[in-house]
DNA sequence: AGCACGCCGACT
DNA sequence: GTCGGCGTGCTC
């Protein structure tokens, strides 16, 4: 006889508690899906249990018994504290976190197990002959996956350095000391090609595939095979952090700066934290491999948390490209008001005539305009937040969408008196447009999320670029990700000013990242490959540091700002929202969830709560949405997120109101 | 949330 | 009388 506390598969904050119940199974273990009666009714419900012992501490009136137990479904020790875990830094339910380790689908009926990629054909492949570098990076890891001591790797390697490849001899070695790995991918469009690589070196039969966009029952079964025992690799994207593998000895993940490791839906969580929880209790390593290591990561490393090891030579040895940054206040003094400098032309038409093949980027999440001069570059920014104040058409006014600061905007240019200070933003689908007249001989394609729709897929422009069909590729940041075009001569950054001017605090850090990826573009055949940058900022630390390809000096330059302004690395930020029907309200319900956060926090922190204000999607579904946001520095995290717990379940338990508030914990935009 | 309980007005 | 509206409180 056992005395066990569940969790009851309940959405709703209301029966977010632990509950507990007398279970005549002694067999009864953490982790076990259940059974139980619940409330008046004694509605047969899912529970999961938390806990088990032996005696209770204190007298329960009214305990009920466990229903049964669930013979297959069943969470890890591990897995449940993490979810524990997960509850207390993301302020979710335990159900939702619990909700991330379980499968969603059920078993199919027919019995035949569904395996995705199972057709695939790929040639067996052995261990590559590693380079110097490499073979210390190996030399580096080995001794932790060896002596099964937790440990965080940042792999800091340039665009072509072979990461991957150190990733697989990880995991092999990893698998010889008996243990399992996990393979992360930043996004599902690219599992396709890591899952052959693996299956070329360890065979389809111990490799499974998690990611979101399987059907249920797929999902189902790898979910088995792999809580089974059957596999010995998992690879997927964010999701598969959370898979059934037991004895988990290495946690890769792959372009670990890429925002989508931060789940966006609740639990609000960040992949490589969760990575780094799992690998802590199964006394696993993390590599973490980024040619441009978020800074964030990079931070951890330099305080000893991490350890860095770096690559700083391309495998095959061809050169990293050139980079030239082009000034584009000199176009408009020599008369050109094309979005083209004439330098981006001639070498546009030079490699057209070549046949090599032309990339052109631009970053068209610049729907939020800025406000600058044409003439010298100046950008009006917030004096106390350092981020670009966000054009308002209706008032003539430029707001900070950090702290709410405004100030109208000014006729002529307060730096150098210029005329030509007007609002900078979209009008970037012209680039398109601009090409196809420009040269009107060669074949141009557009790859944005719009023409991936449109077209059904990805592959079909991809593919027609790389068989040579498509002579210029407009692309946003869905070219820059891993691809590989051995033809490509030129990469056009069409403008780094509308990413350098998000209104975000990462600003700097995503040009930095978006330069650098793209760059990685070019000349990856035999043939050496250019870039050029086309600014009206072109002495940016952000700019100027990823043309010389020098991450360190960028990490110097981004890390005295977040230090002074107090953004992380130095705190975590938080994000509450509130939303309602009537505007009014949700205004005035954030004000007083600030005044309540102060109260409880204390007067002297008030001056880390910005807001209330509009959140940046301002009306959702009908919903109003304001925020605040919070600079939380190390050591309050305890007492911050207590308090916004309580004042989050007050609201959301309380039915006579009609708003919700939600707490997002580092969320990756404030867009 | 979901459900039972209970207190009130309306209707066969 | 009693059917059903929804406000209130609780769920081991």
């Amino acid at each position: 006889m056992k005395y066990v506390n569940v969790v009851i598969d309940n959405n709703t904050d209301h029966t977010d508690n632990l509950y507990t119940y007398r279970c005549e199974e002694d067999s009864v273990r953490v982790g076990n899906k259940v059974t139980v009666p619940f409330a008046r009714g004694n509605r047969i419900k899912d529970a999961y249990v938390i806990q088990v012992a032996d005696r209770l501490g204190s007298e329960i009136k009214g305990i009920k018994s466990i229903a049964g137990i669930d013979p297959d479904i069943s969470l890890s020790e591990e897995a449940i504290a993490t979810c524990i875990w997960m509850k207390r830094r993301y302020l979710c339910r335990y159900i939702d976190a619990i909700k991330c380790f379980t499968p969603a689908g059920t078993s199919s009926k027919r019995g035949r197990i569904r395996t995705p990629y199972k057709d695939i054909e790929v040639e067996k492949t052995e261990a590559k002959r590693l380079t110097d570098e490499q073979r210390r990076a190996l030399a580096a890891i080995r001794p932790s996956l060896k002596d099964r001591e937790h440990k965080v790797y940042l792999i800091h390697g340039v665009t072509s350095s072979g990461k991957t490849e150190i990733y697989m001899q990880t995991v092999e070695e990893c698998l010889a000391t008996g243990r399992n790995a996990i393979m992360l991918v930043p996004e599902i469009s690219l599992t396709p090609q890591t899952v052959e690589r693996f299956i070329g070196r360890f065979g389809a039969e111990r490799i499974a595939v998690l990611h979101s966009r399987l059907s249920m029952g797929e999902r189902y079964d790898e979910w088995m095979r792999i809580k089974r025992g059957e596999v010995k690799i998992v690879i997927g994207a964010r999701s598969a952090v959370f898979a059934p593998l037991g004895e988990i000895g290495a946690i890769v993940l792959d372009e670990e700066h890429e925002t989508t490791y931060k789940s966006d839906m609740s639990p609000k969580y960040d992949t490589v934290e969760v990575a780094v929880k799992r690998a802590m209790r199964n006394r696993a390593v993390v590599l973490l491999g980024s040619a441009t290591p978020s800074l964030v990561s990079a931070f951890k490393a330099e305080q000893g948390e991490y350890e860095r090891i770096l690559l700083t030579e391309r495998f095959n040895k061809t050169p990293l490209p050139s980079v030239e940054i082009i000034d584009m206040r000199n176009e408009l003094r020599n008369g050109n008001k094309s979005i083209f400098s004439i330098s981006l032309y001639e070498e546009m038409k030079k490699n057209l005539e070549e046949k090599r093949q032309v990339i052109l980027f631009l970053n068209r999440r610049g729907y939020s305009t800025f406000v600058s001069c044409r003439t010298c570059g100046y950008v009006m920014k917030c004096g106390e937040c350092g981020i670009s104040l966000t054009y308002h058409k209706s008032r003539n006014e430029a707001i900070c969408h950090f702290c709410g600061h405004r100030e109208k905007v000014p006729d002529v240019c307060p730096v150098c008196g210029g005329k030509y200070i007007k609002h900078f933003g979209t009008g970037t689908e012209k680039v398109e447009e601009v090409a196809r007249e420009l040269f009107p001989e060669y074949t141009v394609d557009r790859l944005d999320l719009d023409t991936v729709s449109r077209k059904g897929s990805i592959d079909k422009i991809l593919n027609s670029f790389r068989k040579g069909k498509t002579n210029i590729l407009i692309g946003t940041q869905l070219v820059a990700k891993g691809l590989d075009f051995s033809n490509v001569g030129l990469v056009g950054i069409v403008s780094a000013d509308i990413s350098l001017n998000v209104p975000d605090f990462r600003s700097s850090e995503r040009t930095f990242q978006l330069i650098t990826q793209a760059a990685g573009r070019a000349g990856r055949g035999d043939l050496p490959g250019k870039v050029l940058i086309q600014s009206y900022n072109p002495d940016h630390y952000s700019i100027v540091t990823a043309a010389a390809h020098d991450y360190e000096s960028f990490y110097r330059a981004e890390t005295a700002i977040r230090k002074q302004i107090g953004y992380p690395p130095f705190s975590d930020l938080i994000q509450v929202v509130l939303s309602s029907e009537k505007e009014q309200e949700a205004y005035e319900i954030c004000g007083r969830v600030a005044a309540e956060f102060v109260r409880n926090a204390g007067k002297e922190e008030e001056r880390y709560v910005f807001g209330p204000q509009a959140a940046p999607m301002n009306k959702v579904k009908g919903l109003y949405r304001y925020q605040l946001l919070i600079k939380c520095f190390p050591g309050k995290r305890k007492i911050y997120t207590k308090i916004l717990n309580e004042i989050k379940l007050g609201i959301n338990t309380d039915r006579s109101a009609k708003y919700l508030i939600s707490v997002d914990i580092n969320p990756y935009s404030f867009l």
